[in-house]
DNA sequence: CGATGGTTTGAGATATATCAAACCTCGTGG
DNA sequence: CCACGAGGTTTGATATATCTCAAACCATCG
């Protein structure tokens, strides 16, 4: 029996494109692989010399400036894919954000796999046109939207995201908590604002009681219409 | 003899995946269309009812708010594919911003017949990963540059993009001179700016000695290091 | 030549960044 | 168990880049 039985993202991840003795042949030529939160998997430039699947937790794929600004430019939950097959370099760096747990390949080994696999291809191909779509709309956020909105819209996007297995959530009736996996200065690099015009834009929104905020790392969404209408 | 054999983009489309059997069997569900700057291809939030080619002209990607602020995502130049394949809709508008020929398929066509050459898919998932990693160093421009980093940025990206056939561009050692396909509201709405602040850029360059613009659409690299240096 | 649409320039307003200090929270060691 | 220290966060005061509003300018085309 393969360890990909086992698997919880086995029937979400692009591994559910292949039957099981495909798995066990896919299996063969990956490996697990732990990462405790801050740990970088690859670095900006570098060579592309692997590719993974989350298994569990969260990561930010980032990009930043000769002097030191940087942006996150995306975020990758459990199921879904990291790294850059058939290319030879990374165009991002990629660091847990929270402990994770990935299967990683080497990525040659997986681009030959690949390649003999049209379904997986298939499904690689899939994902990566929707992780498109959504990274172009990210960007009217970040060309065109003021902090009050890109806030609103990043827990709206939190609480519509983080609903996955191996991520922490809670739901009452209308009343959502979330534990973000992110810092302040981390939220800062999504939005592509500083770290104190976040951090004034989460005291506003608890002000006006749209949110409230147990504890450093988690939001409660007291009235989701309220911030559905600041995003824009 | 299929009309693809005479195609100017025939080596360098996806099409450049199939041989000539095949390739007459994706002709016979194309067809060729052209378009007049400023026509619409498709819009943002529409089904997607089809995919394209483009064989000469540049069209643009963008995304809109509610209260009618635009964000151009992308940048479509001659034998790049448009659409949303395999999904039900388009996540952004296109739009032609010169006059352009495209060779157009009805998307379930496009995507039963994708479904059946591997090959095909998998030069469309190169160049998805290709487009995906470009798009994403956009948004460290988008969200943590200044503005004059953003207009050198642009600058220097057109100098590069331009270089193709079905696009105007002379150079003589060390001067390009480039026919910009934008108008400066285009070129604010690629880079999340305004007009204003645009043609603010463009002429504080242009007193630096760094750029010159023969005409509105024109404008020649003077000093491409200096450019460089702008763009951060 | 005069209208039209796009572009440039100017003056002023403002959202966000910057700089700086106070404030928590949590883990550590006395 | 409490004091301490460190890192992250919030709050405040000020600076500034960019936006906004407005007018002048300039090509293009009937």
């Amino acid at each position: 029996m393969s360890s990909c039985d086992l698997c919880v993202v086995r029937n979400r991840a692009i591994c559910s494109s292949l039957d099981s003795k495909e798995l066990e042949a896919l299996n063969s030529i990956g490996r697990r692989r732990t990462l405790s939160a801050g740990d970088s998997l690859m670095w900006e430039g570098e060579d592309s010399v692997l590719v993974a699947n989350v298994i569990e937790g969260v990561l930010k794929l980032s990009a930043g400036t000769e002097d030191g600004r940087e942006q996150i430019v995306g975020v990758v939950y459990p199921s879904e894919f990291i790294g850059r097959p058939f290319g030879t370099t990374n165009g991002h760096g990629v660091t847990a954000l929270t402990d994770a747990r990935i299967c990683v390949f080497n990525r040659r080994d997986f681009d030959a796999f690949a390649r003999e696999h049209p379904k997986l291809e298939h499904k690689l191909l899939e994902r990566t046109l929707g992780e498109l779509d959504r990274t172009r709309r990210w960007m009217l956020l970040l060309g065109r939207k003021s902090a009050s909105e890109k806030v609103a819209s990043f827990l709206l996007e939190m609480a519509e995201r983080l609903v996955e297995p191996g991520c922490h959530i809670s739901l009452t009736p209308s009343v959502r908590t979330l534990t973000l996996p992110f810092s302040r200065q981390q939220i800062a690099d999504v939005l592509g604002l500083t770290i104190e015009t976040v951090s004034r834009q989460f005291t506003r929104l608890k002000d006006e009681g749209v949110i409230a905020l147990p504890s450093r790392r988690e939001v409660s969404i007291l009235d989701p219409e309220g911030l559905a209408a600041e995003a824009g």
